[in-house]
DNA sequence: TCAAGAAGGCATTGAATGATTACTTGAGAC
DNA sequence: GTCTCAAGTAATCATTCAATGCCTTCTTGA
């Protein structure tokens, strides 16, 4: 079931709605994406009429926008915690490790990864488009913090996509065993890979 | 003008029709993807009606599989070609360019990895991800022909969705001097980037 | 030449969807 | 209590879209 929509026909105050809202969001498009998710789908994820999500956000668009910057948000706030935590030692193979357990850690929850992959690849609608590399240019300043040189984190991100977009295509519930898709999956998740068997 | 459309009212095969309209499909749905995509919008691409596009692919959803699989052949028979053309050394780093070439190659025409990456994140409808791990299983095989280990041949998949992403988003298209984007956009592409500027 | 099969368009349709408007109801202030 | 404003819904509308059925026209073979 999904977690905590409607409980009781009490009012609630705007801000919290739209916080309830945004979340379905996130459920919702994480499914279907923009063009593939009807702002009745995140209405009934809420637990609340269509009209009125439009009405909170203006326009699904709008919508869309402010749950993919959420999602990415959350991604970059990962980041952040790992580098604020402590000093950050640029040649620390255990500090590189702790970035990329920040990173997997995240991905048993899909829908923030899915949701991003989804904005990422809508490159047609020009406002997505532009959110999309204004994150993503966030997310590599984020990572530079790190100290490392930029190969190393063009590299770090690159392997953060293929991660999304093996999770995107359902691959670690899918695992077949003469696949060479499993040993692509095997190699790429390690140890993360029983974690993720189970749909959300 | 979109190339090549209909030219004369004269009648076709309908096997030239068909790869016609899978041509046209491929540019339409570069864009826009599965869900963003009308079948209207292929007709109109390939400059035939639009009932006569689903009649010939039986269903919207049958004809994205079609012009999915057909783009990651592609892509598939790129990398197919570097390693028949004469004996790949797995140590060579000159023969890992000459794989990576043919990739950046490739990216001069968007519209193939822009379907690809539609494939591979609409994993909401199951006979696309299914297809889409399907394909990227037989990518990953060809790859693993260079006799790189595998993780070799998993950080040179992610390279390629990093890559992916990145023109998703209309990177190239959009280099602003601070961005850090841009450095992004820069060390992922390198000379190549020149080439991609001017869009499709 | 003419019949038959195939290529392809036209009109239509029923469902879905994003958005608007007008209405209803709950809760706090006084 | 009741006034008032904000929370929320029901009804509706104009579009869009995938799919179906029927009709027309080109081509080919005998």
């Amino acid at each position: 079931m999904s977690t905590m929509t409607a409980e009781k026909v009490t009012r609630m105050s705007a801000e919290d709605r739209r916080a309830l809202v945004l979340q379905a969001g996130t459920r919702a498009f994480a499914h279907g994406g923009y063009h593939g998710t009807s702002t009745d789908a995140v209405a009934k994820e809420a637990g609340v009429s269509q009209p009125y999500v439009v009405r909170i956000f203006g326009t699904k668009l709008d919508l869309f926008l402010e749950v993919f910057e959420a999602s990415v948000g959350r991604i970059k706030a990962a980041f952040e915690a790992v580098l604020d935590e402590r000093p950050f030692d640029p040649e620390s193979e255990d500090d590189k490790a702790r970035m990329g357990l920040a990173y997997t850690e995240l991905l048993r929850d899909h829908d923030f990864l899915q949701v991003m992959m989804h904005g990422f690849s809508n490159g047609d609608v020009p406002e997505i488009a532009a959110a999309a590399r204004r994150c993503m240019g966030g997310v590599f300043a984020t990572i530079q913090r790190t100290g490392w040189d930029d190969e190393k984190v063009r590299d770090f991100v690159a392997y953060g996509m293929l991660l999304n977009v093996m999770i995107s295509m359902r691959a670690p519930e899918h695992l077949v065993p003469g696949d060479p898709l499993t040993v692509l999956a095997t190699c790429a998740f390690g140890d993360e890979l029983g974690l993720l068997q189970s749909p959300a």
